[in-house]
DNA sequence: AATAATTATGCAACCGGTTGCATAATTATG
DNA sequence: CATAATTATGCAACCGGTTGCATAATTATT
């Protein structure tokens, strides 16, 4: 239960005749510290059993080399996929990571950003959360100069740059591919329409099929949080609708594999009686009979780009406020769940 | 791009005329300091813009209130449950996270510990990756007092409390069930033995097997590491095997409809021919046709006992080393994937 | 061998809260 | 009103690396 007095550099400088200072220097491989007594020191430390204490370092140097993350969840598919991204060029430039969740929540987010401004994070990335307003609780860490950057569900500001893909193409694409399956009464399932990726994707949306001569129905709108639940929900409505759409695009393949399998079990038939098409490439989609058509999301290049780009900034190799915003490439995927023809 | 100096205590102080201790106390909420002076504190340091400096705190305190977490993966459903619970305890007893993955890399694991350890977490939890082999790793922590804590894929340590679910009865219920619904040549889709999860489920199936008046076979045993291929070459391996089993029992939701989904492709019935069950009760179970029984696992809670027991450990309310383990209640659930039996 | 150039090491102040103990200020008690 | 008891505040050392600048030691140059 109890510990032992930690070993200290200063133990380590005594045990040599050394001063502290080339002992500090010595284990951080320092140049001016000569290989013979480099390795004096390690081993010394290592017999010791000395630990770096990173607090006493952080006070001093003012640098954390940490970077924060906050992300409204980290169980999908996508999201793991940007972490294991974020990890890998942070890793690379021995940054540390900390991640937190704000569970969708912009209360829960507020309290993270706080968290991680007391710990001293040199910069911060943030999707953000479902219904986060206004940039305020952002504001604190600007003014200390601590860059902070957006992907994925962005928010706007002058001085942060956002990683993300293009929405609204995608979700032009995703309704101009159901419209070439033939499709003349379809839905849109997104939600919040103050995130950019949702309100991005619901205007592709509604280009694609006014370029096909359709008028958007707002009634074929839906907005909800995205869960199963959500796609139980969507089933249930538009099971009561007549006529019964032909087509669904949904913003999240979970949702949209809900809804599916609620429809299925009506007796509706998917693609013929309705498309449907996704949103994210999530492992499901592809277990799911029919396999679910979607949009694929370079997830593990986001999370690498946004972590290049914070840290260059942290570097001073190129400064974030230049970039407004960066954006990736996806692409559409045909699987079963739309393919009306053969 | 630049930071202004950072407010101290000491900036307050001067601005009150009071010692930096009446202010760091002040901030503290020290009962031996006045409500008057309290809140004069406060309000300059509003106004100041002062934030915290936790490494000055933690350096001289040697407390850093914060429990790292490590984890195979964070994008299953079960493992963001338990991670949930964990905060949630955590958040309440005012202790920070760290959470990092092994991505089931003994190395990289062995790195995260390490990393632990300098950040100078005040406990461990560890849910150990795929390879990991003894725990030598973990001594470093151990000896300086580190309480380590492993939740469900756990280590034998004489020093460490394990929280999991009773594997082998679970994979005896899961055995059983699939023989109660006529199955008899059943195959075992498991992990690495030399983990307690797979090992227990594995003692499991062969129980069952051996009380039905079946001999096991250990052809029948697949071991791998249970991903999306994996469950896609097992469906392979089965499509040769003659005669063909009559159930599978799967220690991982994924792996599972993974491995369904090509057997049906390949004109195989589920259940009819083969009975299916798999294990965790993720989404992906409840939505595949046709879904797939499992067992389920109770992940938050998982995550709430753990932390629970180790901050009480560090609160010195109740020491961690005299619990072997704490056993968690995990239920079978019966869907269409092994009904045969109406 | 003397001097310059280079390399290696040390000094001492610093980062900003924290804490045991002492002291001042206030209130209670006789 | 004096003294005890209680409450509020301050002193000064401390936690353990880090860094600008000075100095010592070694090697190169003439």
């Amino acid at each position: 239960m109890h510990s032992q007095k930690d070993v200290t550099i200063y133990d380590i400088a005594e045990k040599l005749n050394l001063s502290p200072t080339t002992v500090s220097r010595g284990l951080k491989d320092h140049p001016a510290i000569s290989k013979k007594t480099k390795k004096r020191i390690n081993d010394i430390a290592a017999e010791l059993g000395y630990r770096f204490n990173t607090f006493a370092s952080n006070l001093r140097s003012k640098r954390t080399n940490t970077i924060g993350v906050i992300i409204p969840r980290m169980n999908s598919s996508f999201m793991s996929a940007v972490l294991a991204g974020m990890e890998k060029v942070a890793n690379e430039a021995s940054y540390n990571l900390i991640i937190s969740q704000s569970l969708e929540s912009a209360e829960k987010e507020a309290v993270n950003v706080k968290t991680m401004f007391n710990n001293r994070v040199d910069g911060l990335m943030v999707s953000v959360a479902y219904d986060t307003v206004g940039v305020s609780q952002f504001e604190m860490l600007l003014e200390k100069g601590i860059p902070l950057l957006f992907f994925d569900r962005t928010l706007d500001h002058p001085q942060c740059t956002s990683i993300v893909i293009d929405n609204y193409k995608s979700g032009y694409l995703a309704t101009q591919h159901l419209i070439a399956q033939g499709c003349k009464n379809i839905i849109h399932i997104t939600g919040n329409l103050a995130r950019n990726v949702y309100a991005d994707r619901q205007r592709g949306y509604e280009s694609a099929l006014k370029d096909a001569g359709i008028q958007a129905d707002p009634n074929n709108t839906f907005i909800n949080v995205l869960d199963e639940q959500a796609g139980i929900d969507c089933a249930q409505k538009i099971l009561k609708m007549n006529p019964l759409p032909d087509g669904v695009f949904v913003d999240n393949d979970t949702c949209a594999v809900n809804c599916m399998a609620i429809l299925m079990n009506n007796g509706i038939k998917i693609p013929e009686d309705i498309a449907f098409i996704g949103f994210n490439n999530d492992p499901i989609s592809r277990v799911i009979r029919p396999a679910l058509s979607t949009i694929n999301y370079p997830g593990f290049e986001m999370g690498e780009i946004a972590a290049h780009k914070l840290i260059a900034h942290l570097n001073g190799q190129q400064s974030i406020n230049s970039t407004n915003s960066i954006i990736l490439r996806s692409e559409l995927i045909a699987r079963d769940s739309s393919k009306r023809i053969k």
